[in-house]
DNA sequence: ATGACATATGTCAACGATGACATCGAATCT
DNA sequence: AGATTCGATGTCATCGTTGACATATGTCAT
């Protein structure tokens, strides 16, 4: 089969008989065209088959792309997908296509990812930031009033746009009412790093619980992973202590989901649980998991519609957003402590 | 702030004070340049933040963008977003990046995404079809020759390379596995609408497992939703029969949630139930679930060979590829049927 | 010394589309 | 009738980059 290129404009004019300017006019309704000529030249662009060069024409108009680039750091996970979700549906209404990529956690394809989008001259940036990001080679591009927003976790080494989960507050509510059911030694389960902005800030949000009850902080209560297994073996060590917590918090979606599974293996139904970021199925399980919910959908929503307002000429200074979380009690935060 | 230009060849050729061409020389790492010229330019470049215009470059080479586009029906579902990494882990080896977008399972927007992707001259589309689509549209595609993969359901109305799941012989296999542990009456919760390939797949195996034990095929117990909710109430329309099913069979993952949850809060546990498709908590329920497992990743894999495989010059003929299931027991698809 | 050749760089056109401006005939006005 | 306006279309240059080809040095063998 051979290669074929695919039509021009000249192509569809010369099938019309007319030059390519006039098809222009035709496909973008600017300036006069017999009604006649426009028949014609629609039915010969379908009959070619011929789709713009949206490259070419980007180019001369010497405006940037009609797309947005969403950097997240895995497609797989539903709390980015739920995130990515909300963000289509805000630019979608305006025109604009979002395209997705993911950085699997990874500086490295979080720069090539973003340098991809650059090259490609996208009308704006949303980027969640990977652990180990740095933001600062991006200082040009904003410098140029390229809008750029972060999700999730805010930039590093560069003032900008963010919309984040109300974390420090969240966790502090959830541990805390983990502690107003009489618990008195409430365990962490968190990702890794630990230098990840969303897992020190809830790590915050849990000092500040402990501190605001008059718990004293013991270090050995704090264990983590990077992935769901890694939060079950955390959630057994925490359990194996000499002076084993009567509660838990986990710090996010794959740690409450290792908690539970590990919790479940053992047969541990006496530990209480309260997870951050809900779960799809956290209403069956036994007992039903008591979570601070985030809205991802919400966090992606508000960042789009920031991105349209710096589209739009809005150029005050940087904003970080807050969302706010919601406890959403179910059963398992409120187990009383176990009596030794 | 000034909206500024961002800085072309040119530019950084003036500075240096040679040509544009050098500059596109030094960066291509294309014929003769002088060490001191090549580190000149380099400092340039660095200086004023150039970044190579990918548009302007793909227009002059004539060459297809280095980009795969991705329709998939939903960013949030989980099985679309790991068999969105599934194929980004493969192409990404390649060094091409994979851009995303999400249809919201509507037939307009799949079109229209499809549309900017091959606006923007992507060198190969991979497509998850929406319930209602029709591709007769990209007959003129292939014939240009421009890879064009089907993942999870076929195209409609044109021949092209597809990627499923064995869905007819996995939901044969669990449904088997139901009969085969004492049940004579199986319930089928299924999505919508019924015309949707996979629900139809499915649905062909769950009458094969039924005609292969001389079971009856009772339209009564053949309920459907099109997302969690309505897939619960489905379950309960069905628990309401006057001669209700024994056991379950949810035909997707969302429908499997909806039997679940149905279930837990009516307080049911005497239903055997098998689902198709894992579900990340399945283990942890009560009863565990057992499902009949895809591997969407593999999929995305698959589907990713193919094309970069059609890339290379492969000029088979199209090809179906069959993803095989794998049924895992855990608990709720054993239970015996109840006694009345 | 003279070509032959390699090295380092420049010139020009082209990719596909469109903005600025020009042209040309027909309709309208004075 | 001649001037004016408008409608319909064409011409040309340009966006940023690179392929094809040209030029200008310097090196080296004869």
């Amino acid at each position: 089969m051979v290669e074929m290129r695919r039509p021009t404009m000249a192509d569809v004019a010369r099938e019309v008989g007319v030059t390519a300017k006039t098809v222009s006019r035709v496909l973008n309704d600017e300036g006069p065209v017999a009604a006649e000529t426009r028949e014609r030249v629609l039915q010969a662009v379908r009959k070619l088959g011929y789709q713009p060069n949206l490259m070419a024409r980007n180019m001369r108009v010497g405006a940037r792309d009609a797309a947005i680039g969403l950097v997240i750091p895995e497609m797989g996970n539903p709390f980015f997908g739920t995130l990515a979700g909300g963000i289509e549906n805000t630019v979608r209404a305006r025109g604009l296509t979002l395209i997705v990529g993911s950085s699997s956690e990874t500086a490295e394809l979080e720069q090539s990812l973003i340098a991809a989008f650059l090259a490609r001259r996208v009308s704006a940036l949303m980027v969640v930031p990977s652990a180990a990001g740095d933001h600062r080679h991006l200082r040009g591009e904003r410098a140029a009033g390229l809008p750029i927003v972060f999700l999730d976790r805010p930039a590093v080494g560069l003032t900008a746009d963010c919309v984040v989960s109300a974390n420090r507050e969240g966790a502090a509510a959830g541990v805390g009412h983990l502690i107003g059911h009489g618990h008195r030694r409430v365990g962490f389960v968190g990702d890794l790093p630990a230098t990840l902005y969303t897992r020190r800030e809830r790590f915050q949000g849990y000092r500040d619980a402990l501190e605001r009850s008059g718990l004293p902080f013991d270090r050995a209560l704090v264990e983590s992973g990077h992935d769901q297994d890694a939060a079950s073996a955390a959630t057994l060590r925490l359990l194996a202590l000499d002076d084993p917590p009567t509660a838990l918090f986990a710090a996010n979606n794959l740690a409450s989901m290792g908690v539970v599974v590990a919790l479940a293996r053992a047969g541990r139904k006496d530990v209480a649980v309260v997870g951050y970021d809900d779960l799809p199925l956290a209403e069956v399980l036994d007992p039903p998991l008591t979570v601070v919910a985030q809205d991802p959908a919400a966090i992606g929503g508000a960042a789009a519609d920031l991105v349209l307002a710096r589209l739009d000429g809005d150029r005050s200074k940087a904003r970080r957003t807050l969302v706010p979380t919601r406890l959403i009690v179910r059963g398992s935060g409120e187990l009383p402590p176990l009596r030794p």
